[in-house]
DNA sequence: GCTCTTTATTTGTTAGAAGGAGATATAATA
DNA sequence: TATTATATCTCCTTCTAACAAATAAAGAGC
């Protein structure tokens, strides 16, 4: 890191987020690649440097836009990352977030005029990240389970209806484990996120299934 | 705000901690009376300026010591804070955390090189504080809240042992709601959290009370 | 056309665990 | 012996996990 005369100079601020989807069962993150050193060449999640004239999640946002063309798209931040040598330049702390989007509903930029490409990673098979975007990573993964169960995050992959079989296919990709259907219904349904509505479509049997959709709000229930 | 040519120039972090108590029932925070400008004469959560040379928990750790003499704490980020104008002098973001310490076991410096006065104050009679620090405790005691049902946070008020009534009069002062003794005792057994010790102690009543104590490790259970 | 098989969806059943509120037992003090 | 806070017990309801059964369409064969 470049010496500073001063204890306090020379700090900045990135503004990062993992920006999650899933694609037939298989959970996935968008990473882009930088085209400026520091990392040149490598792989990292959406990101880069506040401005001074904007809050921190209006400058998640830009950055989203900026380095994919994504622009409708909720974020939520759960952590900020300030290891003294996590970038290679200056003294930057990352404020983190994450995100959920359908990745079949939106067209992302492969090449911008900071990055010369980018595209959807399973969260299996992830590159070598650049700065400690392996580590925030890892974290908005834990970050995105703990929230499936609590909020309607997942709106994001279903606006609007969806049958529960189908957004079951997208807990256990996100969770990483199966469920007994009958049991996930009565549990998925237990914690009030989801309501009935009446009506019924299809997704891969042959009897009609019941379509639900998100609760307009969430009250959230505490443990004591 | 300052104006600065530069988009990125003149950026700075706050590492702030909201250091919670409970005594006699009653919950309260830390808070330091600023000598300086901006906010001169206001009190504050306890806090200041990253270094450029230590890390994130280091500095929020050093800033404690700093404006309170305090020294052994365990800290826990929560979430960072960076509303455009949250500082006067220049672009400041907020990397806040949680402590709890009991303050009948530490002696708090009453004036420091920054701070005039240092005092705990009930979280029913909070004065104005300086920057946002008011909305950063409102948060605090938020996550306070959550964790308690499901760490050993307590621990640093029970580093030892303890008896489930006393323990459940910190619950409520804490959650600010009263519990029934005979359920709060299965519930927090059923928490995982603490552990017998086949030891009596005292509390209030005249019958011996089993003792408890928080466990080694304590792992989470999920929802799904 | 008609029936039978197949398959995913949905509802139901059961035993055990947990939760909430009343009643009882216990071990000290005064 | 009366009192009091602590600890346990009981009953009933609700929740949970594993399993069984019923349902509604599609497709195969005649």
């Amino acid at each position: 890191m470049k010496k500073s005369n001063s204890l306090y100079k020379n700090q900045g601020i990135h503004v990062i987020t993992a920006i999650f989807t899933v694609e037939q069962g298989v959970t996935k993150v968008l990473l882009v690649k930088r085209k400026n050193e520091p990392y040149k060449g490598d792989w990292t999640l959406t990101g880069g440097a506040l401005y001074n004239n904007e809050d921190l999640d209006t400058g998640a946002k830009r950055e989203i836009f900026e380095k994919t063309g994504i622009e409708d798209i909720e974020i939520e931040q759960f952590k900020t990352f300030g290891k003294v040598d996590r970038s290679s330049v200056m003294r930057m702390v990352a404020v983190a977030y994450i995100g959920v989007i359908d990745s079949s509903r939106v067209k992302v930029l492969r090449e911008t005029i900071n990055t010369s490409n980018a595209d959807w990673f399973s969260i299996d098979k992830i590159p070598g990240l650049g700065f400690d975007h392996e580590e925030i990573l890892e974290e908005a993964l834990n970050y995105l389970r703990s929230k499936i169960v609590s909020t309607d995050i997942l709106k994001a992959l279903f606006p609007h209806e969806f049958t529960i079989p189908e957004i079951q296919k997208t807990y256990e990709a996100i969770l990483n484990k199966k469920f007994d259907r009958r049991n996930f219904r009565k549990k998925l349904l237990s914690l009030k996120l989801i309501e009935d509505t009446k009506k019924t479509g299809k997704f891969e049997g042959k009897k009609p299934a019941k379509l639900y959709k998100f609760k307009k709000s969430i009250k959230n229930q505490n443990v004591f």
